[in-house]
DNA sequence: ATACCTGCAAATGTTTTGCGACTAA
DNA sequence: TTAGTCGCAAAACATTTGCAGGTAT
């Protein structure tokens, strides 16, 4: 059975909060775990609606606020204005390569950054809690 | 005469486009160089009406547009998705600290941080143009 | 039984656009 | 004269919320 830590996570975040468990969140979180990442609530709602017509937006987006609190998901916000969400559950801190031709997103990573990074807020005294770096471009395979 | 350059430069790029020099660019330009960074449209506009009651929102949001063309004025996308403007002509290329407590922008800048970017873009073969990196947390001041 | 959940439609909040009147060049 | 501009209201767009009916426990 794939993604049974992240059913299981789910289930007992359920619990915990008085949740109830329906149909509807199993077949967003399926869908999720499914899916490759840095989808839209829109990709995920079409995506959901496939196997679940009923299924309406606004339950895939209250959905991920559920799937974002018990940390199966984190939700990028990128310069287009749109949410993308991405798995979490499992998957080391990264950043992103994102490319303005064809909308790839790829993940990136630099433990040096991440230490300049503590270094800049720390001569600032800043206390930092998060941040978000975005590197834009043209990806290799736009490139040719 | 303050800001002597910046108004030399917003007439050029008007008469190289073929725009119009109108009282309510020559306003929003004015007070966009008065204020301080990192204002958002509608505080702009606000800030404009004060001096000029009969200015449109849509007018300031457009002139941002011009202001952004002709690089006096860069836009800064961060979580909340409402944009903010920043002063761009003879400013340094910067990142930003942003407060959580009090809303505060804080510029910083590391070539180190620059140069690593460049290295993980090389190295993924992406063709870097611009890069967003906003480090979140509680200022100094916020801090006590 | 009773919280909680759902889908829908309406609301939200920001930014953009269509339009008829107006104005700079 | 005429292309470009203005302010307004409406549209756009992603996301959130109110609600009445439905469902899990």
């Amino acid at each position: 059975m794939p993604h049974k830590k992240e059913i299981e996570l789910f289930a007992s975040h359920i619990r915990r909060k008085n949740l109830k468990h329906t149909e509807q969140r199993t077949q967003i979180l399926k869908t999720f775990l499914e899916t490759e990442r840095h989808l839209t609530a829109e990709e995920l709602y079409v995506s959901v609606k496939r196997k679940y017509p009923s299924i309406g937006y606004a339950t895939v987006c209250r959905t991920i606020k559920v799937l974002c609190e018990c940390e199966l998901c984190r939700e990028l916000k990128v310069e287009d204005g749109v949410s993308r969400y991405e798995h979490l559950y499992g998957h080391e801190h990264h950043d992103h390569l994102i490319c303005t031709s064809c909308g790839s997103f790829t993940e990136i990573m630099s433990p040096e950054i991440e230490k300049l990074q503590e270094k800049l807020a720390a001569e600032n005294e800043f206390a930092l809690t998060r941040h978000s770096l975005e590197l834009y471009g043209i990806c290799k395979k736009c490139n040719h």
